[in-house]
DNA sequence: ATCAGCATGTAAGGCGTTACATGATTCA
DNA sequence: TGAATCATGTAACGCCTTACATGCTGAT
């Protein structure tokens, strides 16, 4: 498996359950996962050749469903193997890139009003996000009992958790800018 | 300035306040800024070549503190101009990908155990960032009236804010994953 | 008729990580 | 003596984004 490309395990995860085309996984990279992970075509269907060229998963034969040809991909033992072997190894690598707390860090540079707006984006941005994964949050209680359910239920609970966080660290952010006019 | 290296606004942040050589603004970076924002040498030092043949920065005379040479770079107007437009543009890309989501996300591929492990990890983490992170507040908090101290103060206070959503999440996360088990 | 969605892929180019090269000083 | 820190850079390599190419179907 490629050293660092991620993108891999995402497609072995998702092909652990079922056989999905490129299009079909870059569907799932646009859904509940896109949150803490994202994907493009470009980054998608390189590595699933590579991936078939390792063995980690093969091409089921494609079917014409109308439209154009669709490929699915079956994941094979090697790349069960592989996705274990990931989940058990205790490294992670987390990280956040914020061009919001960035142009806020150096917030001195211009006028306040900029910063407090550039605030105002970012709350927007992120009370959209949040009414999406409470809709998701709201559907995935229904079938909690469900294989695998719980896991999908606590990464949008993450995600609806950390955002709410961020609403009321906007809140007292743009009261202390606000207030502290020198 | 580059289309897609946004280490070019760090480094012009930086610059803003004072003359840094590169190796004081990965110094930079690897302190509270790197919560939200890395950088590394080979990242670094070309941008400040590419940035100093835009005319956005140049260099001061070299210093010799016993060691190697220090080589200081100032910002010019246009790097101001630049900073400011950055600032004042109101589209932010934030990203953050988190390995752990995707491994407790494919936690059903594997045993129950493995994910409650590496939610340990996960939590461990963000513990020790945490510890550090206040440490910065308390800090802040002293110089809090002077310049630009705000806007740092506010960085800080949003991974901190952050942060504690996680332990949160993790302490219930457990809970769920521990009770529900099949 | 036209646009959106389905569907697979390639190509260019930039960006970033990692490792390497070099070498002085300071401290244990 | 040896390790850590200071300090600047280069090189290889891989990864990813973006744009492009292609073309069908179904809905408006």
């Amino acid at each position: 498996m490629a050293k660092d490309r991620k993108i891999d395990v995402v497609i072995l995860g998702l092909l652990y359950h079922e056989d999905l085309t490129g299009y079909d996984i870059k569907k799932r990279l646009d859904g509940a996962i896109g949150f803490f992970w994202k994907g493009s075509f470009g980054n998608i269907y390189p590595a699933l050749t590579s991936m078939e060229n390792e063995g980690l998963i093969s091409k089921r034969k494609s079917v014409n469903t109308g439209a154009r040809e669709r490929i699915p991909y079956h994941i094979s033992k090697k790349g069960i193997s592989a996705l274990e072997a990931w989940l058990k190894d205790e490294q992670a690598s987390n990280e956040l890139r914020y061009e919001t707390l960035l142009k806020l860090y150096f917030g001195g540079a211009t006028d306040r009003n900029i910063a407090i707006s550039n605030i105002n984006v970012f709350e927007e941005d992120i009370k959209r996000n949040l009414a999406v994964l409470n809709m998701y949050k709201k559907n995935l209680e229904k079938v909690l009992d469900e294989e695998d359910h719980v896991f999908y239920y606590l990464t949008v609970t993450f995600g609806i958790d950390t955002y709410e966080a961020y609403l009321k660290w906007c809140t007292k952010a743009k009261k202390l800018l606000g207030q502290d006019r020198r």
